[in-house]
DNA sequence: GATGGTATGATTGTATACAATTATACGTGA
DNA sequence: TCACGTATAATTGTATACAATCATACCATC
């Protein structure tokens, strides 16, 4: 069996393929492409200098991931992100995330525990510097080490998905330092919920967490990134 | 706005990349191509007679689907369904289609309770009759529906991609009589307490819906088609 | 015999050419 | 003026050619 990179991230970052992928999952989430709006082959081609073959494949990712959709013969048209879609995905992950905390309890191992523990630590001294963008990124690194530690090929697979897709959005509301401490705090929770075995606790706080993570991201007021019409 | 078809399912039927597509899912879902096995653009190719183009861009889905693993520069990998993804499938579902169900309580239009009243007699009907395949065919409406009704393009779209997933599993599932007439009863529950306006009643139904489902499943050995090594 | 390097073949990555389909513009006839 | 049909252009769908990368086999060297 061969033993290929299983951490490889969809679609790798070096391939032409995957650097229009990337781009244009950026682009239409940062809202640069409209909703609706039509992709053309050769104009997304020249724009980034590669020809129409990997741009289409590119396309055929990006239907699967919802971004875009895919009509026979007629074009790729911009499947924006609205700010319903972002309060249902916390709905789906707040449930995702309470088993994912729970099946990780039975299933994660002692190098995943201590990577957890070491990443709070960190995260309360990048707290007290106010270093926001290492927040951001320890924060991301506890989710997918939750992912991860559920031993669960499947739920760590549409949660990674979902993660990705309001990440953008997610990094804006850490930026509220309150919310950083907070995020940390509750983080410490769920880990030690796992820590001590208590499936039930680590279930509920990390539904919790996700709610929270929420109510504060609407408090904020951070649906503006995503213009009027989005709005439910 | 162009009207494009809304209801166009994931990568079109008639394309060459679309058939492609459901072929490879189809024939790794099946078991045609083993765990770990290397799909190379020409050979499949060749077989369906096709060239490589399609082949590639199907193999990009599905990547994105989890069927496969691509290396850059190296292959494509199948990545098998095993007994232990098809539970936790069951598992997430379970708590997907509970939140399905009690978004849709809300959101439900006439038209979408009427065609689940009609689903759910007709099914009776067919079950009397021992018509499996029209079973299964209403089995996979009723739930399309409830995704429909829930109003969430999110939910929808990640519920209808697992039950793709596990829909080879499924209809045999149902080929056990008994299963098919408990499994409308299940849904006609369902369907009541939606039309009740009780989410809570709606939500636990679902749930139970698909526990009992994947109990069901078990209890008749299914998982023998995915093989021995696929068993946790 | 083991090790390492090079040549060769196989396979994927990308670009481009051609075919099929769809959208648009224009002209004809009522 | 409007409806309709046809021609043309634009765009996507597919096939193929070429480039880059990787795997394998073979041979030289120790």
């Amino acid at each position: 069996m061969a033993n290929y990179d299983v951490k490889n991230e969809v679609s790798d970052k070096y391939s032409l393929r995957g650097r229009v992928f990337q781009k244009l999952r950026e682009d239409i989430l940062s809202g640069k492409y409209k909703d609706h709006e039509e992709l053309k082959e050769v104009a997304i081609g020249e724009e980034l200098g590669v020809s129409r073959t990997p741009v289409r494949e590119a396309f055929r990712q990006l239907e699967l991931e919802g971004l875009i959709q895919i009509v026979p013969n007629r074009g790729a048209y911009v499947t924006g992100i609205t700010a319903k879609d972002v309060k249902d995905i916390y709905m789906i992950r707040s449930l995702l995330e309470g088993l994912c905390a729970k099946l990780a309890t039975e299933k994660i191992s002692k190098e995943q525990l201590e990577e957890m523990e070491e990443n709070i630590y960190l995260a309360d001294f990048h707290a007290a510097k106010g270093h926001l963008d290492q927040m951001a990124e320890l924060d991301n690194r506890f989710h997918d080490i939750l992912y991860e530690a559920c031993d669960s090929k499947m739920l760590e697979h549409t949660l990674k998905d979902y993660h990705q897709y309001v990440l953008r959005v997610r990094q804006k509301t850490l930026a509220t330092n309150t919310r950083g401490r907070a995020s940390n705090d509750e983080h410490r929770q769920i880990m030690e919920a796992i820590k001590a075995k208590d499936a039930e606790q680590a279930q509920q706080l990390a539904n919790r967490h996700m709610l929270n993570a929420y109510d504060n991201m609407v408090q904020n007021g951070l649906y503006e990134i995503y213009g009027e019409e989005a709005r439910q």
